[in-house]
RNA sequence: GUGGCCGUAGCUCAAAGGUAGAGUCCGGGGUUGUGAUCCCCGUUGUUGUGGGUUCGAGUCCCAUCGGCCACCCCA
């Protein structure tokens, strides 16, 4: 029979051998475990929407899968509905829309699921076409304290310090704030987001190459430098803040997009984040489309590399397409696939366990099955994960297999030992093994495992 | 979508016009009931696909498909 080749498809390659996908679930427990500090919800959406919710937006159309059936007719093809979410933002959006009048507001959730982009993969960079992406929201009904743009930072705090992979920094910025020095240097609005995006770029691109940049979207040399002298002042929170106040920019977005990050950088400082793992950074953009407040954006101290870690911002009006109540929001995203690949690359996570079960009870003689099975019952009894080897094998290839799979213990027994009510117990890093009486296995074995701890 | 590089065993790669190979992985063995080392044996290919040049093509030419990288954008 001729063999279908085993391959998959580009950008669809996110899959692991186990050992890997340990690795994994253990940073994405880490995510969750801290949204849910914070009392966010969980939810999950559908992975396919209606394409009229998903396209509410605009200008995401090449980048969007449509469902249709392989065997469709074409006119069933061409009347397609559905297509599979790009991001967790626009299901969100819809799913407070529907659900307003049943949901607690401010409505804080977190969602952890795939979404799909057509756009080319990177692998190196860790980009695909189908990825994990973790978000947290918080909703408000037609208002939402400045206090929820300054917690934030503290979950992010929170997270990633927990994920123990060297200093960060979250660097905020104000979207007002970026509008009105913009409009201070005369920038035209229909020039504003060319203008952003060439400010975005200063961390990667030399400055000869942003003014080439500012000037040919019409700003004089002179106004190019000093934009970009003052979007890239790195300084101390609280100085670029008296820097801002100095400036005095005479127009209400600069003025209110001030006032904004003052009032946040302040408070989250009240929530704990210390000054050494947050800054004021002018030169972050982020998401031109949605973001109407303060921006979000983490990197990695050491390894600027990586890029962005975790984004997000505050917007005004979260479901204007879908309903006429006016929900104000803010919240981030952790690109997960991303994350673990370029985490995994760059060696920074921590050793995931070989497997998810510590103890291997051996099959030494298959008459003696029940015994066995016992001794495995009795241990997961007490908690301990434990697997039977249950193929008729060479003693050797039994402990090949528990080594391969990284068991930490195995339990070996015939009838020699149950003659005499006992078994064999083995470490099996340190190939230590003892009789242990069948009555006091689970004791001993608990034992061993605490010590390894340690 | 635009530009550059590359397709040989499951994986990493040799073979510079003359019999397709190595390492690794995987499987078996190294006499009674103990794994990561070592030794022996073994499986694996329409050289991405189609055409052309040649006595002869993995190698040269053309086309095509696929992959990687950069740009755009973003997680």
């Amino acid at each position: 029979m001729r063999k279908v080749r085993p391959a998959l498809l580009k950008g669809f390659d996110q899959e692991f051998l186990p050992q890997d996908q340990l690795q994994f679930d253990a940073l994405l427990d880490l995510i969750r475990r801290n949204f849910e500090r914070y009392g966010f919800l969980p939810i999950e959406t559908p992975s396919a929407e209606r394409i009229e919710v998903l396209t509410s937006k605009g200008g995401t159309e090449k980048e969007i899968y449509a469902l249709s059936r392989l065997a469709a007719p074409e006119d069933e093809e061409a009347a397609a509905k559905g297509a599979l979410r790009f991001d967790l933002t626009v299901p969100l959006a819809r799913y407070v829309a529907m659900r307003e009048r049943e949901l607690a507001f401010p409505f804080r959730r977190y969602q952890i699921q795939r979404v799909w982009r057509g756009e080319n993969p990177q692998v190196k960079r860790g980009r695909f076409r189908e990825f994990y992406q973790c978000d947290i929201d918080i909703i408000g009904r037609e208002t939402l304290s400045y206090l929820y743009e300054a917690e934030i930072p503290s979950v992010i705090y929170a997270m990633f310090k927990d994920m123990a992979i060297g200093e960060f920094c979250i660097r905020i910025n104000n979207r007002k704030l970026l509008k009105g020095i913009l409009q201070h240097f005369e920038v035209p609005e229909a020039r504003a987001s060319e203008v952003l995006r060439a400010l975005d770029k200063t961390a990667k691109e030399p400055e000869q190459a942003i003014l080439g940049e500012l000037g040919s979207q019409g700003m004089a040399a002179k106004a190019a430098a000093e934009l970009y002298r003052i979007i890239t002042a790195r300084r101390e929170s609280a100085e670029t803040l008296a820097l801002l106040t100095d400036l005095a920019y005479r127009n209400e977005s600069y003025t209110q997009g001030l006032d904004e990050l003052g009032k946040v950088t302040d408070a989250a400082r009240q929530f704990g984040v210390p000054d050494t793992a947050f800054a004021i950074d002018l030169s972050v953009v982020r998401g031109l489309d949605y973001y109407t407040g303060t921006i979000y954006e983490t990197t990695l101290s050491a390894h600027a590399d990586i890029g962005s870690i975790c984004s997000g911002g505050r917007y005004d009006d979260l479901a204007s397409y879908f309903s006429n109540t006016r929900l104000p929001g803010v919240g981030i995203s952790i690109g997960l696939s991303r994350l673990f690949a370029r985490l995994k690359e760059a060696n920074l996570l921590r050793p995931p366990p070989r497997t998810p079960a510590e103890v291997l009870v051996t099959m030494l003689d298959a008459d003696a099955l029940a015994r066995y099975l016992a001794i495995a019952a009795e241990l997961r009894e007490r908690d301990i994960n434990t697997e039977v080897y249950l193929e008729r094998a060479k003693i050797g290839k039994q402990f090949e297999y528990a080594s391969k799979k990284g068991f930490r213990i195995a339990i070996t027994a015939g009838a020699e030992e149950f003659g005499r009510g006992t078994v064999k117990v083995k470490d099996l890093a340190s190939q230590r093994e003892s009789d242990v009486p069948l009555g006091e296995v689970a004791a001993r074995v608990k034992q061993m495992l605490d010590e390894k701890v340690n």
